[in-house]
DNA sequence: CGTCGGTCGTAC
DNA sequence: GACGTACGACCGACGT
């Protein structure tokens, strides 16, 4: 025969333990263990993919005695009994295999390894090209002209050349070398002093066991193993004996049977997501069945008018923009769609520029006949990410009105600790279904095209699948946040929130490119002086960015003392703080320190902001993530606007770069002390309340407490201490830290932070309260119900278990602080109407709000933020804002 | 050539 | 080990 049939002989027993080991922790969010489940998999599926074999077994072991016991009581006695998660972990391994479709075989009294040799034998009898599949050398002994062993891991492939030409024996001599050797693993004794090398040589020289008893005098020089030889032969054939894979065990399967039969994908899914091996998951998931499925081009006046009509009389639709561009404020619309029903769709292209031979409907068009029904308040729409499409729908002449839900916000709030909740994910968790990718229809890398260019026929089933699983994914998830307890959140926060944030990005943030550029050139200048200095000094040219040549400058060749190392232990550290210890001795970190303060300014934040100007508005829109966190508080990217610098003056000039349009302020609103508040209104810490209450310096006060000094005492130095252990107790700060920070000793920063829970022995008491609540829920809240799962709380090692308490203890603080925030948002957005105020709001950061004011709005501006946002939401203490105006955002704070 | 983890630094 | 939450720059290893 040309071409033989090939067949695989999988020794599942032995992956399974290698896939144990090779995996260290692996378990689905309710802890069940997947490691060995995981690993097993993927070898099975690599082995499959990269041979696609058209017969494959695997064979495993038995639980229980076997020949070999019966033969010798000791064999295998030295083993541990298979690990619990180990063993846990095997029904699951066998539905895979079932589910892959991959016949298994096993046999009581017998192991792997025979089943293996039965079937070798009796394929190749049949004509086959056997592979056996494991790591097991034992199965040398098996190797034939026919049969080879592959070692899928490692990826070597054993066969009678390779053996003969390693080993230098016949792959039937190795139960002879196994018989001397013996083999620890399994218990099996081989003769004293002779391990697998002395073995292989005694064979070699002499052909076989029985050679060597028969030629054992020619041995004598060598005494002592010549002794051990003798005394132990009958342990020899034992042993070999034990170790010979029996090739005759008898067995009802036939190789036929073994012939591969396709996958049960959706068995195979649905396993795989049970056990949230989510890329596999995705990997089998079926292609949504689309059979059902009614997506609908609407062109012309009569269809979109009918459409209008239709939607105008549903509860609730879905809404989706297709766009030039992932960026709201640069996207042009190019299509929307619409579903009001499961496995409906429909969509109306707009924007198009490949030359379809449809004729698309023109913008007064769609003005005329959608304007109306999308900004009517009381006709509820439903979008995926809807803040983009209310974005985009506003530049496009549409400011919609009557958004009811988002089902991406849906899914953050059931999970916020998983990052993307986008309609894919959320799709494949939901339904098990596959959509449609961006790239299919256009392409990915440098060839990836905008959806403009994407035929109408085929957009036509992308945007209306969109549109179709949005509406399906709201179904789901109304339900499921009002049984989660979320509905108020969603209702009352959440959405409304999201045409506020809209809006802010579309009003977007004045900055002065020509002051940007100055400093650009002014930190390019000093930049380029430190570099020439910075080579100067170490003596050669590197690249300074890169913090591991610079571990090598430093630590390697100017021998200078390393302080640390990095957190993952892949070289040394050289970040500030080693920074400045060195530069206390040496020229190089100092200018370092400086190139890199520079360096962070100039590429971080002048160079890039200047990119992101947009070219139409003259501004800056950043965009704020409301499904990011998980505490619930917003983030801000592209660029990031919460953390443009502040606190150096060299930073400053990068805030005093944004500025106010003409005849107008920049004013900022600042809650004070608002986590602090918070743990003062969750703790009811006397002190803590007292103190607000009294609207007293709450820094000096935790001075007074801790350091037990009169007032008259507290110098600056105490009270900057102070700041600092009022922030580490939110933070859940440890001794170790806090000794750092202050510079003091560890007995010391212990000594106060004991000082200050004992003084404000309610906040002890809720942190302790709170961590013991945690373990019992897995879950912690904010003020508004927001939910966080802190499964880790439980966890057995200590790293991950602190780290949870640490979160547990910060998540009701930080998120509260949030959700007071993004009230505060939508109040002071209602407020600006209702008082027909031009000012708007621009930006958030955390506590702080920036509006741009006209002049004349100044006063009215501030009394009004100020009683909105000190009255937001009723606690235990006051809420105080503070408030700062200027023509540029440095002043205003 | 894109992706991703590591390291560093900025904010609240 | 050792302070919570983010974003993003660069580097360098790795895979296609």
């Amino acid at each position: 025969m040309a071409n033989p049939k090939k067949i695989f002989l999988i020794d599942g027993s032995a992956f399974l333990y290698r896939a144990f080991h090779a995996i260290r922790s692996l378990s689905t969010s309710k802890g069940h263990p997947t490691n060995a489940t995981f690993g097993f998999t993927r070898i099975l599926l690599k082995l499959l993919k990269n041979n696609t074999p058209e017969y494959a077994v695997v064979m495993f072991d038995v639980k229980g005695p076997t020949f070999r016991h019966k033969m010798y009581d000791q064999y295998k006695a030295n083993r541990p009994p298979m690990p619990e998660e180990l063993a846990a972990q095997i029904p699951d391994i066998k539905r895979i295999i079932a589910a892959l479709n991959i016949p298994v075989v096993e046999k009581q009294g017998f192991e792997a390894d025979d089943l293996v040799g039965t079937y070798s034998k009796l394929a190749q009898e049949k004509g086959f090209e056997v592979v056996m599949v494991t790591g097991d050398k034992d199965f040398i002994q098996l190797i034939t002209e026919k049969c080879t062993l592959w070692d899928p891991m490692k990826d070597t492939i054993k066969d009678m050349k390779t053996i003969k030409a390693d080993m230098g024996i016949e792959p039937g001599q190795f139960i002879d070398v196994l018989g001397l050797a013996g083999d620890s693993s399994d218990n099996i004794p081989g003769v004293q002093g002779v391990g697998p090398k002395t073995a292989i040589k005694l064979i070699i020289q002499f052909g076989s066991i029985e050679n060597i008893y028969e030629n054992l005098d020619s041995l004598k020089k060598k005494k002592k193993l010549y002794e051990n030889l003798s005394n132990s032969k009958d342990i020899v054939l034992l042993s070999r004996d034990l170790a010979t894979i029996d090739t005759s065990v008898t067995v009802k399967e036939t190789i036929e049977e073994f012939k591969l039969k396709a996958f049960d994908r959706k068995k195979a899914f649905e396993l795989f997501q049970e056990l949230e091996f989510k890329t596999l998951a995705t990997e089998f998931a079926q292609k949504a069945d689309k059979s059902e499925k009614i997506y609908k081009l609407i062109t012309t006046t009569k269809e979109l008018e009918k459409l209008a009509q239709v939607l105008e009389n549903k509860e609730i639709f879905a809404i989706d923009t297709e766009t030039t561009s992932k960026h709201p404020m640069k996207a042009q619309l190019v299509g929307i769609s619409f579903s009001f029903r499961k496995n409906q769709g429909f969509y109306i292209p707009i924007g198009h520029t490949f030359p379809d031979k449809v004729e698309q409907p023109d913008k007064e068009e769609i003005l005329r006949i959608f304007k109306p029904l999308l900004e009517n308040p009381d006709i509820k729409k439903v979008g995926q990410n809807i803040k983009y499409d209310y974005i985009v729908l506003s530049n496009f002449g549409i400011v919609m009105q009557g958004i009811a839900f988002d089902t991406m916000i849906a899914s953050y709030l059931l999970n916020p600790s998983i990052r993307g909740h986008s309609l894919d994910r959320i799709a494949m968790d939901l339904f098990g279904y596959k959509t449609i990718s961006y790239e299919e229809v256009a392409g990915k890398g440098k060839n990836q095209i905008g959806f403009q260019q994407v035929p109408i026929s085929e957009a036509v089933n992308y945007a209306s699948e969109d549109a179709d699983i949005t509406f399906m994914a709201y179904q789901y998830f109304k339900k499921e946040i009002k049984n989660q307890g979320l509905s108020d959140l969603m209702e009352n926060i959440e959405v409304p929130l999201i045409t506020v944030l809209g809006n802010m990005e579309l009003e977007g943030i004045k900055v002065d490119k020509n002051a940007l550029k100055h400093l650009s050139n002014i930190f390019a200048l000093e930049l380029k002086n430190l570099e020439k200095k910075i080579y100067c000094l170490a003596g050669e040219e590197f690249n300074i960015n890169s913090s591991q040549q610079l571990g090598v400058i430093l630590f390697e060749k100017l021998n200078l003392k390393t302080i640390k190392k990095t957190k993952k232990k892949t070289g040394y550290s050289t970040d500030v703080e080693v920074l400045t210890k060195l530069a206390q001795d040496h020229e190089l970190p100092k200018k370092l320190l400086r190139y890199r303060t520079l360096g962070k300014l100039k590429l971080t934040y002048v160079d890039s902001l200047q990119k992101l100007v947009n070219i139409e508005t003259g501004r800056i829109h950043t965009s704020f993530n409301q499904t990011i966190t998980v505490t619930g508080r917003l983030s801000s990217s592209k660029p990031n606007l919460q953390n443009i610098p502040i606190r150096k003056e060299e930073g400053k000039k990068i805030r005093k770069a944004f500025i106010p349009k003409e005849d107008h302020l920049l004013i900022s609103a600042d809650y004070s002390q608002i986590e602090l508040r918070i743990l003062a209104h969750y703790a009811e810490d006397e002190i803590l309340i007292e103190a607000f209450k009294n609207g007293e310096d709450i820094h000096t006060r935790t001075a007074l407490e801790v350091f037990q000094v009169l007032p008259q005492f507290v110098t600056e130095d105490l009270r900057s201490q102070a700041k600092t252990i009022n922030f580490g107790i939110v933070y859940g700060m440890s001794g170790f830290r806090l000794a750092n920070d202050l510079n003091i000793s560890r007995k010391m920063a212990t000594a106060y932070i004991d000082s200050y829970f004992k003084r404000y022995s309610g906040v002890k008491k809720f942190i302790d309260d709170t961590i013991e609540e945690t373990k019992k829920t897995c879950e912690v809240h904010t003020i508004f119900g927001r939910k966080r799962r802190l499964d880790a709380i439980n966890s057995s090692n200590i790293h991950i278990r602190n780290f949870a308490q640490r979160a547990a203890v910060n998540t009701p603080i930080q998120g509260s602080a949030a959700d007071l925030m993004k009230l505060a948002m939508i109040k002071m957005e209602a407020a600006l109407q209702k008082n027909n105020m031009a000012s708007k709001m621009l930006l958030s950061v955390h506590d702080e709000i920036i509006f741009e004011t006209p002049f004349e709005e100044k006063d009215q501006l501030i009394d009004l933020a100020k009683s909105v946002m000190e009255n937001v939401y009723p606690l235990k203490v006051p809420l105080e804002v503070n408030f700062g105006t200027g023509e540029n955002w440095a002043q205003a704070h």
